[in-house]
DNA sequence: GAAGTGTTATGAAGCGTTTCAATAGTGCGT
DNA sequence: ACGCACTATTGAAACGCTTCATAACACTTC
């Protein structure tokens, strides 16, 4: 910097409120000090900047899974409410780690960064809810904070099991069906406790449980192979705890054994990932608002950066229902 | 980090030994230290230490589009190698948005991250290779440099077209068809021009082409369209430019009007994305090795940053087959 | 012509580290 | 008792910026 002043004649502070109050310097001389930057090929070093004046302009999201759309959906959400006030978001990926969410966390602590982010999955971190943090403004995203330290953004998972069975009990469903796990996850146990609850309200209704190890495709092949055991035949609505197990079990249940999808057994997934909609039988999903979640935990960031001592807001999002055919069937207008 | 220096009764060198040098400091004065710091809860601030000691231990990653698995790979390839090194990779994603390739550039370069990856789609800024970068180590991914300044990691999308195309061939298909685009995109064109080569070197073999305006499922849909019309009776086998291509491909010309593939029909696709072996007809693709490619990456610019001015280095790696049952039909042994 | 009022520009202090020459301390051989 | 060779510690300079009190200057106004 003091070589663009040299170049530029001007004195060093002048090439820094240049940069940073650029009305507080008359045109000519400006000029002269951007022609000398470019010149030069100077590039400030936001390291030193960020030391000096005791603030960052760079906020740290620590994800848990960058293969889920839906945390892709959450960076996307505060990248557009960060880059809007002229902050930048820097991502740092942990594969549900708990030595690599710690590592990461540390990092962007010791980086200096505005605040942070922390969108883990249901671990045992998570959890804890203490994080290694000493004074960073931080948010949970995805998972409600308890302590009065952090603000955070979660989803109503019961409202969202709730809203799946009852769209099958008003389509006239009564043999419902449950499939996810484990159960140790809170999302999905909250799922299932919101579907039993909707399931509750109805008097001829009931729901049973199939618990798979996970929520993936394969899962969802594996708990058909136990459904044809149980008997397919004994139900007609399953309620999905995610959408790729939805997928898994129509693949077997209706590619390859024949029941049709709904007429026998309408099915709904949850997540609204990318290629539920996409499938060959487009499903009817629980959609997580991933953008929306991204906006709000940028919006608690920033207030939380304003105003380190304000109270933490602990906010809740409703989870919506997107009706597709795997419910409907040729009532699904769109496509 | 005066403090603690003052707690632990030393002075401010040795508060630094201590974290940086610890065999230069005595057992029991870097207990005092270390305890100093616990007591005080004391995060060392990393921008002031890459600012006094002029180097970094992050690097920065670019990345086109963090809803893509293939993006993801990378950055999990890359983030192997330099956590064995001791360093931390922080993610920027563009959404394929010029401005935000730019900004994140800039960004990665005024925090003087000790280098930077770079992995774009096939856009102008790509093409251009010239980077607003002045003196950050950066290496290109996905994408061949060809001046001197910069190292590179690409894929042979020639050899994948071709790889794919006599996958088809092999098995007696002679009546090819390219779908795909638009042919604008390098990547595409690429592995066109491979599939053309692998048919010409049959003599008795034809290939058409059927351009989309792009590679995802919809596309995929609206190709069978224009395939129907001109009679999907004229073709034998497929060539799709991605794997989601093909799964459109498939539900439009399999799931509704009933060919069978790969009996009237075998397709291959491209990517080898998550989906592809998950979808109810498993699909034959042509594997670009994304985690390779973010590992192989990760080692060019540690060698980069170690030793700058020795020469860049253009790598390019080889896509394989993975048959599946989109071409094999029941031979294929798995699952 | 003196005093007052803005507008620009200046340069030194300080941000929290690392680094390194200098110093202090220790044990050893003679 | 002395010098030597180590090891452990010290403290000041430097890293590249922001900030802010101060100065310089050009106009007005009375």
């Amino acid at each position: 910097m003091s070589d663009v002043a040299r170049h530029a004649g001007v004195a060093l502070g002048t090439v820094s409120n240049t940069l940073n109050s650029p009305e507080k310097v008359s045109e000519p001389t400006r000029r002269r000090v951007l022609a000398a930057i470019a010149e030069l090929g100077f590039v400030r070093n936001d390291a030193a900047r960020s030391l000096a004046a005791g603030n960052s302009t760079t906020v740290g999201l620590v994800l848990a899974d960058l293969g889920n759309s839906f945390f892709v959906d959450i960076a996307r959400g505060a990248e557009q409410v960060m880059r809007r006030h002229g902050m930048n978001v820097l991502i740092a990926n942990t594969d549900v780690d708990r030595d690599r969410e710690v590592g990461n966390l540390e990092l962007f602590e010791r980086t200096r960064v505005a605040g942070i982010l922390f969108a883990p999955l249901d671990t045992p971190l998570a959890q804890s809810q203490v994080l290694p943090i000493r004074s960073t403004p931080t948010v949970f995203v995805n998972f409600t904070a308890t302590g009065g330290s952090y603000s955070s953004v979660a989803v109503d998972e019961r409202h969202g099991g709730s809203l799946a069975a009852s769209h099958l009990l008003e389509s006239g469903r009564r043999r419902l069906l449950f499939v996810g796990g484990p159960l140790m996850l809170s999302a999905v146990r909250e799922r299932y406790e919101g579907a039993v609850a909707a399931a509750a309200r109805v008097s001829d209704a009931q729901l049973e449980l199939v618990e798979t190890r996970g929520v993936n495709i394969r899962h969802g092949r594996q708990a058909a192979q136990a459904i044809l055991e149980r008997g397919a035949g004994r139900y007609d609505g399953i309620v999905a705890a995610s959408d790729l197990l939805a997928i898994g079990l129509i693949q077997t249940l209706a590619d390859r054994r024949g029941f049709t999808v709904p007429h026998d057994l309408a099915i709904t997934g949850y997540d609204n990932n990318h290629f539920a909609s996409e499938n060959a039988t487009p499903i009817t999903t629980v959609s997580q608002p991933g953008e929306e979640m991204g906006r709000t935990a940028a919006d608690l960031l920033l207030e939380k950066i304003a105003r380190p001592d304000a109270p933490s807001r602990a906010v809740v999002l409703e989870p919506h229902l997107i009706p597709r055919r795997s419910t409907l069937g040729d009532l699904w207008p769109q496509e």
